[in-house]
DNA sequence: ACCAGACATTGACATCTGTCAATATAGATA
DNA sequence: TATCTATATTGACAGATGTCAATGTCTGGT
């Protein structure tokens, strides 16, 4: 059975998208391009992104990634939970230890809709 | 003379930039790129780009602008300000009427920022 | 069974953001 | 000058967001 629409990620929801550069986004399509766009719209969530794609395999753990930052250990899982959300990560649990990876499906997504070409396949 | 650093737009001060799936962002670099992401993260600033975008030449008029919403005339003056402020719109006043003017280079930044892809060019 | 470590959740709080009503500014026209 | 129209600015307010301390939930090891 497949998930519902509710439930499918920002990125699922935006991945279908024309590019808006071509026409007029309705305000439900704006609505869903936003949600995904302001997971990525923050310094600390773009440092996570790009820590995880440094990785190999574009892939981290949870304790690879508070280390870099001045922020307690909650606030980094929060930040991963929205990116998470958002689909712009992968989840998997190994042990006692989380692994992020991050999908650049989704990134190539926001990168099709804001810009003139069609997306890279 | 040239404009300091700090007057450049935040999509100046980010076109420099490799992109983040290369190598991970500094903090100064990940606030630079989260002022423009934040600039496009809004439901109503999207349709504001995409109608922009739509028109020909990527070029409109406040007043082709307000009509598709139903906000005040005060609420997209302050997200045209917003868009304008980070580099993405153009500001050129004619008479009585002032027009905006998309700027897909600073599209394309973004674009080139979040994709594996080299930008095009 | 117990403990220790890795990560997530909850609740509280300050700051940021989107919105509007009211007002201001600036250009065109009479 | 007076007035009308197009757009911007100001000030206020509610709701969203980022952060932390405290606590909870797993999992592996002793």
């Amino acid at each position: 059975m497949s998930k519902s629409f509710l439930e499918l990620t920002p990125s699922q929801t935006v991945a279908c998208c024309s590019p808006m550069t071509r026409e007029p986004l309705s305000a439900v399509q704006a609505e869903q391009i936003s949600t995904l766009l302001k997971a990525l719209a923050d310094p600390v969530r773009l440092r996570l992104m790009s820590l995880v794609l440094s990785h190999e395999g574009s892939e981290a753990c949870v304790c690879d990634l508070t280390g870099p930052f001045e922020l307690s250990q909650p606030t980094i899982s929060h930040h991963l939970k929205v990116l998470h959300e958002a689909g712009l990560l992968d989840r998997d649990k190994r042990g006692v230890w989380v692994y992020y990876k991050a999908r650049q499906d989704a990134l190539d997504s926001i990168a099709a809709l804001i810009s003139l070409e069609p997306a890279r396949r």
